[in-house]
DNA sequence: ATCGTTTTGTACTGGCCGGTTAATTTGAGC
DNA sequence: GCTCAAATTAACCGGCCAGTACAAAACGAT
């Protein structure tokens, strides 16, 4: 049963070809989510196979192995997660808002993609191996510095950020107040509770994230709201 | 080739007993590092029988399978990491020194456990399912939160502290930005480079951790150093 | 020495699962 | 309509690996 789109998109020169990239992307779309479910060695090529529109010997045609498979998986997690961020303008902002609202951005991206805060768990507990090879992924994030290093630059040349600032570090705490609460979601609330995961707990926690990345880039003089 | 250890300690009533509490730390250490190492699913129990001084045979005569295995092994670390943390002592310091010193105590505590991190990321990849049948586990860390929460209060009482900070959200914090510097390296440090951990970067990081955590719990009036 | 219980070693198995073989269908170009 | 290559299917294989059968030590007690 070949998987036809109805719209006609992205198709090289003719009229048709039983649209093999559509058949792609729903493997890709499967893949994902065994892994992000089951991790690498957890994940099972016949599972991936039951959710897809097509058979497991159609994984195999187009993605050689499981490996293949898990590294095309990666990388089209943190493609469509990047690209979401990319449609933040924070240029017209002054800097302590333009950060404000960054890290808020952040925070509500990452809660809103677990799949792919799964997928990149899954990756350190193998050590990164995978990603290493990936220039794609590689190029993606280091556009999310760059971003994050030309606010910076206007906060302290307006002398409200405080000098000096590593805009890797700054990432880093963004990323860790974002990343672990989803990621650590399971043990935190079988050992504490879900107080902090419902509406109101996560918008305490997204504030005092804001609140407190904010601090630690004011120059001395600025109090913090 | 049965262990003995030399010196009898916990033995029950008589002379011996070919120590099978031996027996089994020596697998459990083990089976913390090989789960550590490749998680649940990619563990190999003959791995483990091959780092042990005994055999396959063994471990299924002590833990039963593999999956009780891992929970002894899970619970084993957990509250070897949890020991050493309880002898740091801060009754006598002032609340945001207390605090400070917690903080930069919690960071470089993880950093030096990292197969206890890698068996909690574990963890969460499989939501917490052996984490919730656990109650040691719970009891071990709701104590933690005690020992913050008496913090708290200090500091409060004191004026320092703004009032009503939640210990469950500010522990959050604290675990997020130490927890994260271990279990996301992999991944950080493909992407952005080994900047952040070397010696001096980690110093950074902790450094600011320190501060921002401090930041949030400062009442309006008190300058952050 | 002999018995019963605990502990250990060896060798094996059964099923799961990643990967494949080989044959069929599909559409494009002629 | 015929041919060729791309796409697809169904059935199968073989190695890996969790778990076991069986028996033999090792030990305490008598």
């Amino acid at each position: 049963m070949p998987v036809r789109t109805e719209i006609q998109e992205g198709d090289r020169r003719s009229g048709w070809k039983q649209d093999p990239e559509a058949v792609r992307q729903d493997i890709l779309a499967a893949a994902i989510a065994e892994f992000a479910a089951n991790g690498l060695s957890g994940a099972r090529v016949d599972d991936i196979a039951a959710k897809t529109r097509t058979s497991k010997r159609m994984i195999y045609y187009y993605f050689g192995d499981k490996q293949r498979l898990y590294e095309h998986a990666l990388e089209d997690a943190y493609a469509q997660v990047r690209s979401g961020e990319e449609e933040l303008e924070l240029d017209h902002l002054p800097p302590e808002e333009a950060l404000a609202c960054l890290v808020g951005f952040t925070f509500d991206h990452h809660r809103s993609h677990p799949d792919f805060i799964r997928m990149v768990m899954i990756e350190n507990v193998h050590h990164a191996q995978t990603l290493e090879k990936s220039d794609m992924i590689r190029d993606l994030n280091v556009a999310a510095i760059d971003r994050l290093a030309e606010i910076c630059a206007r906060g302290e040349a307006a002398g409200v950020f405080r000098p000096g600032i590593n805009p890797t570090r700054l990432h880093w705490q963004i990323s860790a107040l974002s990343f672990f609460n989803v990621s650590n979601r399971p043990t935190f609330s079988a050992l504490f509770g879900n107080e902090l995961f419902t509406e109101q707990g996560q918008e305490a926690l997204r504030a005092e994230a804001v609140r407190i990345v904010l601090a630690g880039v004011m120059a001395d003089g600025e109090g913090q709201r």
